[in-house]
DNA sequence: GTGAAAGCGCTAACAA
DNA sequence: TTGTTAGCGCTTTCAC
């Protein structure tokens, strides 16, 4: 059903009496080639209207310039602006962005990742899911010397590139500003211990407890999911108990949210009764009521950075550039929830 | 760099002592193929760590099982949920997803669309640019008959599927509600007529006036480009008339916001001085005080039926089918700003 | 600076 | 049911 056949760069050289190989040169520049014949090849090209084939240049050149990359939803905010940035500066250097989502599933994960393995990308940049305990499906990756990079979630089994935020200050950073505040009960629900950001939010929050006069309180520490239904409940088991807290690090902006809602249900003021703080900055803390303290990661840069990091790896693939872990900084946002 | 060479399927076959193309058939099922080679190929791909060459394949079957997507904004709620409903059809069916953003740039989206077109995607899933005013970019895919499918903002000079809501219901709805509810002075914030979406969202806006005893006043209608700033200045002109509205129809969630915002910092109160109503259904929209009155679109399912319909076509190429618009309905919400 | 030739790994006629 | 053969369109030695 395709109409017009396609021009290939043999068409070329039939036109211009001169063979494959020279307007293959010509085409990819920097070879050596005089500038007349590539002016003539470059000129003809567009009048017979050739577009390359780059299936069959990367079946040769073993190169598909295609990024690979994994997150938990695309749909979350935090998520969808670092793709915007990976998006952005691959794009740029002619690097397709091939995009799977785990639902924080590990066997949906190694699904996806299993795919983009078979589809020979060039790179994989990720953020692993909430349930991931094994690294088989990524090991894949570095047993072939295919760049892999973490970002935010990172598999510490895997020695590699990592993007990420330092979430241990930050959690550090929200209990003090709660304690500064004069709160005398505080409470953290957390997420996972299986993710490195959780675990340091979490260890940030016991650290600034331990420096001050406030000890760590029997239940004051709720695990979960981090989801709006199981952020409600831990959030009403915390304000159940016979000392209630009268203020609360919830490890999302979701949980911060729903935790509000039950103060609202329940006739408790924040932040009189109870301070709250939230984590991501999600586009309607700014904007609830009373509107939400958080803690603002760098999204976009995180992806840009990662996408430059890869990049640049599989530009160099044969030279050793040593394994970094970069740490962007992330800004306390202090609102009206917690003043 | 790369360690273990590749199995291919001559490394099978040279073990199995049978030929290529036996194995390429077996590997790929429904060829007529005894079950006892189809097993021993199987078993021995797993065996020897076999892993398909796709590349190869497509450029031989010219066919790369990928969908190129080009959306205005990835980080936008209603389009990064699009994808979501995308991807998750997609891979169901083994296919790729290579996503774009134009930025509601009208040169990025034809740099994205060539991208896309050289890189031979089997189909293309667009929503269109606030400045797209030309298809010569899109009419690189109906010519040569590769499938395209417009998803909310479609080009209407190009014939093709449309999945798209009911943008004219849904601004009579919205505007025969401001009228139901009291208001006698109705305004509305628009988007460029260039598009679809706005020009009926206005359209079902008039014809709600006109049907009641309320006529478009002088100065009632902005056009705006619906950003933040913009959305904001707009409201400010209507404010400022001499006879200002009481009640306004943002063209987006975004517009109503800053036009909240506005109401906040000039003590008007919502809805009481002027209601408002936006349109999407943002993740802000429910959470913010006063809860916002919006209109919210089925934004996963779109993507989800957008990934169908191409697939569909793309397996039956060959076959006659006819071009669809299907429209999806929506859903009036009614919150406190306009209760 | 240019050409000839080989082949990347797979699929798809056409035979057998 | 299986094998043989011929490429898909490009890049890349190796010549000259």
């Amino acid at each position: 059903m395709r109409n017009h056949p396609e021009i290939t760069i043999h068409d070329l050289a039939n036109e211009l009496k001169i063979s494959a190989s020279t307007v293959s040169r010509a085409l990819s520049d920097n070879i050596r080639i005089s500038d007349k014949t590539r002016e003539k090849v470059r000129q003809k090209a567009i009048d017979m209207g050739y577009r390359p084939n780059v299936l069959a240049a990367h079946l040769r050149s073993k190169k598909t310039n295609t990024l690979g990359v994994v997150v938990p939803r695309i749909d979350r905010y935090f998520f969808s602006s670092a793709i915007s940035g990976i998006e952005d500066y691959a794009w740029s250097k002619g690097f397709n962005v091939i995009i799977s989502q785990s639902n924080d599933l590990l066997l949906k994960e190694i699904n996806c990742v299993q795919t983009l393995f078979n589809n020979r990308v060039d790179g994989m940049i990720i953020s692993i899911s909430m349930q991931t305990n094994e690294d088989k499906h990524l090991k894949l990756f570095s047993e072939k010397n295919i760049p892999i990079i973490f970002f935010d979630r990172f598999c510490p089994t895997i020695n590699s590139d990592r993007i990420l935020v330092d979430d241990f200050d930050s959690g550090y950073k929200i209990t003090r500003h709660l304690i500064e505040r004069g709160c005398k009960r505080i409470a953290h629900i957390a997420g996972p211990e299986l993710l490195n950001i959780y675990k340091d939010r979490k260890d940030g929050y016991i650290k600034a407890l331990n420096e001050s006069s406030i000890s760590l309180s029997e239940g004051y520490l709720e695990v979960t999911g981090l989801t709006k239904e199981e952020g409600k409940q831990a959030f009403a088991r915390l304000m159940l108990l016979p000392n209630p807290p009268d203020g609360v690090f919830c490890g999302n902006d979701t949980t911060a949210l729903s935790a509000l809602e039950y103060c609202r249900q329940n006739n408790l003021k924040v932040p009189d009764d109870v301070a709250l703080i939230g984590f991501s900055d999600e586009p309607f803390s700014a904007v609830v009521t009373p509107s939400l303290s958080t803690v603002k990661q760098p999204g976009y840069l995180m992806g840009f950075q990662s996408a430059k990091k890869i990049i640049h790896r599989i530009e160099n693939l044969n030279s050793i550039i040593p394994f970094e872990q970069i740490i962007l900084p992330t800004q306390l946002i202090i609102r009206e929830s917690s003043q």
